[in-house]
RNA sequence: GGCGCUAUCGUCUAGGGGUUAGGACGUGAGAUUCUCAAUCUUAAAACCCGGGUUCGAUUCCCGGUAGCGCUACCA
């Protein structure tokens, strides 16, 4: 390994959705490799066929490139591609005879053994392990098979696994995040290498060991991964030394728990990149609340990065190794950040997705809004007055609920408005209106509304929120919501375009005949 | 049971032998506004426990405790 540039690799198995964990490990080890000029290499670990999916792979890859993630050598950046990189396959199922290959190696150099052991034989020895309150490893004692009782068992078609021997030395590797790590030799015991088959070629072999030949074939310099693999390391340890090959740096990042302490899952909420992106996350928010998950600004105190700061500020010697809880509410704070600073265009394209269905009349496509269509600046006034009021777009429809549907007798039954709607100064105040929107004709802008007020409260001495409140319920069915200024022009507007929407006159007349 | 990893406000973290232990999210209060959201100001809030080393330990060492992981012919 003359070669002294960083190459580090993300290797999922397609066996399910992008999870957050994943989506760190995979950003850490990117912004790693762009940080120092390395290579980043994608690989999938689709040896478990019974559970990989190739839809998992296609929507993984979907996913990194949405988090605004590449890679040099891997599978191709988009479905359809070829492989990129001269060190494929990239995908464990292409590489099989490679994996056999090693194997016959390592039996021939007697750095591994057949195992003809049966499970049933691995159980007792375990059970009394245990009854002995002693470490559960294995025996060795197949390491002392004679070549003519390995010849006879074979003829006899005795299936057998392939187990690693591991020598006396403790087993040392230097973690970037932990520092150096040392695993007595005894805890590890030989650990096999390939499932039992009547032969080699037909033996599964087993992830740690792909794993580690495919690391030192593919040349990977740092291996950044969860800190789930660090007991597995000393056994890729083993094996890097029983092939001689050297060793890499290791980084071992820390489980993503949910409030409960418990590692993150379904349970906690969204998990996945893919359910962040439905819900109307912003990526750069996602990428930014995931790379301090874990790591900090050398300043202690910089909270917001796009992803070019990252890479220049990113640093693995900076990662925390304690496990991090996954905080929601910063999350929410991330993206109301970043949704503030994203330009109209863009906003107006990720919103119109959740109005699809919650206004079928608008003149929407998949794209968006039909070019030249009258719906769209009022829908981009609409989208702005709003923003303001959601944590990810998805709430949208929810916050715009009041204004395409207008319903007096549910505004009336909420507790809080009746409770506004008692006091006797209310029901003046809401009288005095209708009566002005009774000689009232033509649309109803800011200018004549604060007219209205103006009169309102001089005619009945209310003022304040006493005078405000019954007449937002009266208008919206809510206590709350944008200023007037923009609400009512965007009311009286909305109105004429066809799409159901009550003008403000109508509004008032409805509410004061329920 | 064995082995390993981890331990600073509720949460994410900065820091490090002597600090008013810093920042951010969230929370409380105030300002603004008809209201809510946003925004600004402000407040409360932390070094797991016990020993040792030291003039001094939250920081270094040891032990304990707790949480998590591995302990598979899962990945």
């Amino acid at each position: 390994m003359t070669d002294t540039t960083p190459r580090v690799r993300f290797a999922p198995s397609p066996t399910g959705l992008l999870h957050v964990g994943n989506a760190r490990t995979a950003l850490y080890n990117w912004l790693f490799a762009r940080r120092v000029g390395g290579t980043f290499i994608l690989r999938i670990e689709d040896t478990d066929l019974e559970r990989s999916e190739a839809r998992y792979e296609t929507q993984l890859i979907k996913d990194l490139r949405w988090l605004g993630l590449d890679w040099d050598e891997g599978p191709g950046l988009a479905a359809g591609e070829p492989e990129m990189g001269s060190f494929g396959p990239y995908r464990q199922s292409k590489r099989l005879a490679i994996y056999a290959e090693h194997t016959e190696r390592l039996l021939a150099e007697g750095n591994a053994y057949r195992c003809f052991c049966t499970t049933e034989e691995l159980e007792v020895e375990r059970a009394r392990a245990v009854a002995e309150h002693g470490p559960q490893v294995y025996s060795g004692r197949c390491r002392a098979l004679q070549s003519a009782e390995i010849e006879k068992n074979l003829a006899a078609g005795k299936p057998f696994s392939v187990r690693l021997k591991i020598g006396t030395e403790p087993l040392r590797f230097h973690d970037l995040v932990h520092g150096p790590v040392e695993f007595a030799a005894e805890a590890v015991s030989d650990p096999i290498l390939v499932r039992s088959a009547t032969s080699i070629s037909a033996g599964v072999p087993v992830y740690n060991y792909v794993v580690t030949i495919d690391d030192a074939l593919m040349q990977i310099t740092h291996v950044i991964r969860g800190d789930d693999h660090i007991s597995n390391t000393p056994r890729q340890v083993a094996i890097y030394q029983a092939f001689g090959w050297k060793v890499p740096e290791f980084a071992h990042l820390s489980t993503i728990l949910g409030a409960d302490r418990e590692r993150l899952s379904k349970r906690h909420g969204a998990t996945s990149i893919s359910t962040f992106r439905k819900m109307g996350y912003l990526p750069e928010a996602l990428v930014n609340y995931l790379a301090l998950l874990g790591w900090g600004a050398e300043d202690g105190k910089t909270e917001t990065f796009t992803l070019e700061e990252l890479t220049r500020a990113f640093s693995l010697e900076r990662v925390t190794p304690s496990p991090a809880i996954f905080d929601f509410d910063k999350l929410n704070w991330l993206n109301r950040h970043y949704l503030k600073e994203c330009n109209t265009d863009r906003v107006l394209a990720l919103s119109l997705p959740f109005f699809l269905n919650e206004v079928p009349q608008l003149h929407l496509t998949k794209e968006g809004l039909v070019a030249g269509s009258r719906h769209s600046e009022w829908f981009e006034r609409l989208i702005q007055l709003l923003l303001p009021y959601v944590d990810h777009l998805d709430q949208l429809p929810v916050k715009a609920a009041p204004i395409f549907a207008f319903d007096p007798a549910s505004a009336r039954a909420n507790e809080e408005n009746a409770a506004i709607l008692a006091v006797g100064s209310a029901r003046t105040v809401l009288t005095e209106l209708a009566a002005r929107v009774r000689v009232h004709s033509g649309p109803v802008t800011p200018e004549v509304f604060k007219g209205w007020m103006k009169e309102i409260k001089a005619a009945t001495g209310v003022k304040g929120e006493e005078l405000f409140h019954p007449v937002r319920i009266a208008l919206t069915g809510a206590h709350s919501g944008p200023v007037f200024d923009k609400l009512i022009p965007l009311i009286e507007d909305g109105a004429t375009l066809g799409l159901g929407i009550l003008g403000i006159c109508d509004r008032i007349e409805r509410f004061a005949g329920v």
